[in-house]
DNA sequence: TTTTTATTCGTTACCGTGCACGATTCGCAA
DNA sequence: TTGCGAATCGTGCACGGTAACGAATAAAAA
């Protein structure tokens, strides 16, 4: 049970050269049969095809790659981040992935856009569109623009990556994030764990504005209850909003909503932003509250350390975007198809004693 | 927040041409210092050398690969199967990778052995170091053995990838399997999955000779036993041993064994032979049992369908190839390690009203 | 100084494909 | 038959890097 993969006899490939003179034709031919140029005769177009049907011609990749030698662009379209917010870790991954498929004459154009803000969603769409890059690697945070988007980007026959979150609809060449719904499915188990019973808990959230943005939490928050409603049927879930934009607000409205519901002893969040509730449990040591948010954000980890948050479900970001630039660029140069369409990172869990090792 | 990763600012990238034209020597000589081959001047090595670190030359892949134009082969070291045997499974993925990298001039050598038989192991590893791959994927199934002959690719410098069972010491290039320990806790999880109680189970098992055969079973074993001990701490574990090259005898020691132990109402087995106990199972439909054994086999899955097999937890071998040798040639073609050594596919529970869409 | 040997370097012919340019052939009408 | 445009085809260079070959120079021996 031993034996060699090999599309021919001989162990020496077949080249434009050996067609040409196998057909008495020259190399210009047979590469502009290859090519499907005009210019040909029937016979001589039949000439060429039966010896590569016969031979089985394959082309040289890296000759090919290298007479063409092209320089190609991918654009990376990401939300702007102030220092310490969630899209910061992905830089990281984004210069490996740069550096990664430079040699392949790939150049990474990063367009950043503000995540609350639809009109510089536009503008960075348009600006990627302008430069006409051979791939297209991004984060749809506006869900309606961003499904107008990637539908030119399929009419330019551009390929592209989502990262984070994706978009329900066929089209993309792959997507790399965590899996929302078991992610919120994980943090409620993880913040009601070792607890018999669960009579409330809350969650901390961002109200959204209208512009219909795609909310990735919404999935999070699908496997929160189903979680919470299948182990603590009578546990009451209740929300808290809070507007990032606005952190002067936020220990006064969380103060007001605590007192208001004095039973509460577990808090989740969904988003990356469990370090703007950190504050306020800082002040309330004796209440003793689990807490349980999502990514590695330094504040976050501050969070850990000092105790007032729980545990932390923490994805890797920089690895995703990696990822996404190495598939989008063995498409673009080799014609690669992923393997998988949809890949899954996995969730990491980080308390505050594996959170140094992280 | 925009910018382009670039290493250079003109966008032109620098060639050997360039570089030799600068330094007023030549392309033979800028060559020589690249590889640091014998025969050049210190002064002129000084002045390539400055060139290059000044404006960041990075040699055309595509040039390098094509003025190499090697052709190089890879060594697939697997045991052999009958039909409908697991490492059947394995097959399309081996063709699917040896058609992918065929473009980059790999060759795809499966050398096969007997997975009960040390002998023809060593034969079939001999043959793989007579050929001198390039790369090699390996199953580890002897173990013993399998570390001396990674160590002899080791000094060779030739790289390899574990498939489906690793052995734990450093060297491999990359592993791609089923986390082992995990797939035990998750059969325990669903043999017991629903019931308050389990005072008795039993796991059929395959008595392997003396040889220090790798078994990754072992750990699928510590899981499982994890999981039991902990939901039923006085819940009692039994085995009962057959012989795959005896099926004649199973029958026998089968309907013995569960006559000896008639509270026994859950059977598990840790490999993918649970086929082998579908006969003894259909002739005692009355009994109940609750039933999971591992790996989609034709057999296995004629199991879930009729009744006598509760539930398989599959995974993907002819993926698991598939990965090995794309990374292995990425490794091999460009350099390009990894991005994770370890790489577990996932454990997908099969029943019978899912297993037709596997 | 001349001859020999060792060191250093330039020249050149590839690797296989892409494509522009110019050459050749063909069909058809004058 | 000649002429002429269109169809068809061959030639040759480019892409960037590799490495064998031998030429030129420097160092050592005579």
């Amino acid at each position: 049970m031993s034996y060699i993969f090999s599309t021919m006899d001989s162990n020496q490939r077949i080249t434009i050269k050996d067609i040409a003179r196998l057909t008495g034709l020259s190399k210009g031919t047979v590469d502009r049969v290859l090519h499907n140029r005009e210019g040909v005769s029937k016979k001589s177009y039949a000439k060429v095809m039966k010896v590569i049907q016969d031979l089985g011609y394959e082309p040289n990749l890296f000759a090919s790659l290298l007479a063409h030698n092209k320089k190609r662009t991918v654009a990376v379209l990401l939300p702007n981040y102030n220092a310490g917010e969630f899209w910061e870790l992905a830089e990281a991954g984004l210069r490996k992935g740069a550096e990664a498929v430079h040699a392949f004459g790939i150049e990474i154009h990063r367009i950043g856009y503000d995540q609350y803000n639809l009109d510089s969603f536009h503008k960075a769409a348009e600006e990627v569109l302008a430069m006409n890059p051979s791939g297209v690697v991004l984060a749809p945070m506006f869900k309606d623009d961003s499904f107008i988007f990637v539908r030119r980007l399929h009419e330019k026959g551009i390929p592209y990556v989502y990262i984070d979150t994706k978009l329900e609809c066929g089209g993309y060449l792959a997507y790399f994030g965590m899996p929302l719904y078991q992610s919120g499915y994980l943090c409620a188990a993880i913040l009601t764990d070792a607890h018999k019973d669960v009579q409330e808990v809350a969650v901390v959230r961002v109200q959204r504005d209208k512009h219909g943005q795609s909310d990735p939490t919404i999935y999070r928050r699908e496997g929160f209850i189903d979680y919470i409603s299948k182990h603590f049927p009578s546990c009451k879930m209740r929300s808290v909003f809070i507007d990032p934009k606005k952190p002067e607000e936020i220990d006064g409205i969380l103060e007001e909503f605590f007192n208001l519901h004095p039973d509460v002893r577990h808090i989740a969040m969904y988003n990356s932003r469990i370090y703007l509730v950190t504050p306020f449990l800082e002040r309330h040591p004796e209440r003793n509250y689990r807490v349980v948010g999502f990514d590695n954000l330094a504040a976050n980890l501050a969070g850990l350390k000092n105790g007032t948050v729980t545990a932390l479900i923490a994805q890797r970001p920089d690895e995703q975007i990696h990822n996404a630039i190495g598939t989008l660029s063995d498409y673009i140069v080799f014609g690669k198809a992923p393997a998988k369409r949809d890949n899954f990172v996995s969730m990491d869990i980080l308390t505050r004693y594996n959170e140094e090792y992280y």
